[in-house]
DNA sequence: TATACCATGTCAGGAAGATGTCAGCTTTAT
DNA sequence: ATAAAGCTGACATCTTCCTGACATGGTATA
């Protein structure tokens, strides 16, 4: 997902930069409607987050030629006014959604992510394992629906194989995956870890197999 | 959209009237606060166009007795006064927006449509778990129908956790919604508004829980 | 203006929980 | 059968979280 971020405000920018690479989504960001018309026209964004207070001109004239000229990007509105009458233009104007000032990173980040489903036409965000069902978004794992209580380090280790299905990871992927360079912790750290994974993982349909001498390898038991 | 136009002004009212139906949005209109009681009686409106300076009763005295009646239809007021305390009291006395004369068309109908949205969007102001109800229009909750004395920091925690339910969130998540960008805080804050808020909770069957390492899980205890 | 009160954040100590280490046992490949 | 690799129960340590006590700042009241 490929998005920039219109907004003149240097610190929210940069909050909100620093929130979405954490979640995985770089973000690309111009601080006015000019710099918005370039990048747009020379590259190729999925999504648009556009601040409707600019210098210079509004964010609205921005989003009306954009719409004018046929473009059907999809475009989030962030308004710092609560007044109804500003989200009414947003979206008559053809914004996709809006969002007042303040609002949750979350929030923001989930909106996005709804709006670039939309367009893929994709069901969700979950990963989907026989009967085990993992949320990206809240990290959070079930099996046959019901929670699963991991533990960060377990929860961490499930996500890797669940992102390298099939694949085989050594020790040292999944080390260097869970531990900073400096973490000092001996191999067995990762055996005991996976004990307790496997453990949550006992009546789920997926398998966490041994590779002896290679490392470990992940799939979905039919 | 079915509307009803509560106006003393033939001309305005007609303007309206003629303005409204060519956008397709068919408006009943009648001039005096009785009249408009009855109509409310009688038929089922989606949303109430209602000018204060009538003549007689108070459109005050309409909203007023609607609110204590238990009717939450929307309410867009009309007033030719632009003083502050006149707006206040709309809104306190239960409006859902207010336009000083003299105004656009335009906006009146981009105000009506959004107050229409916004209605659709929401199922229900009240969020039901278990023996707890929480009332999103006034804020306020009640365990067993005892109404829970909560401050405005345990309220905004709540309604947060109410709007996620059975959803892991973060400390950051809870600190971007609680907190603006540059507030200082340390997340020992959250925690204790937390134990606070729980105390209120404390039998009710709504549960937060802990989720080490990753955040907090608000669900309905059965 | 002075006072009291209240909401809310900070601090510190303690409790609960998570995670790494060790040691001994089991499994696997040759 | 043997050695190497992996597994796991028990334990120690380190984190994270909880919560009572206190500080602070804002607001209502006299």
């Amino acid at each position: 997902m490929r998005m920039l971020l219109i907004e003149d405000s240097d610190s929210l920018a940069q909050s909100i930069q620093v929130y979405f690479h954490n979640e995985g989504h770089p973000l690309d960001w111009v601080n006015s409607v000019e710099k918005a018309r370039s990048s747009v026209s020379l590259e190729s964004f999925d999504l648009l987050i556009l601040d409707i207070n600019l210098p210079g001109a509004s964010g609205f004239q921005l989003l009306q030629s954009l719409r004018a000229n046929g473009n059907r990007i999809p475009v989030l509105v962030l308004t710092a006014r609560t007044e109804i009458d500003d989200r009414v233009s947003a979206l008559d104007f053809g914004a996709d959604d809006y969002l007042a000032k303040p609002f949750d990173f979350r929030e923001l980040a989930a909106r996005c992510r709804a709006l670039y489903r939309r367009e893929r036409g994709k069901a969700s965000n979950d990963i989907l394992c026989g009967n085990l069902v993992y949320d990206l978004a809240t990290h959070s794992a079930k099996v046959n629906g019901r929670l699963l209580e991991l533990r960060q380090r377990e929860r961490q280790l499930l996500e890797l194989f669940l992102k390298n299905l099939d694949r085989v990871l050594t020790k040292d992927d999944i080390s260097n995956r869970l531990y900073d360079f400096n973490e000092a912790y001996t191999p067995n750290a990762i055996e005991q870890t996976l004990t307790r994974l496997r453990k949550q993982l006992a009546n789920s349909s997926l398998i966490i197999k041994t590779i002896r001498g290679l490392g470990y390898l992940a799939h979905v038991d039919d």
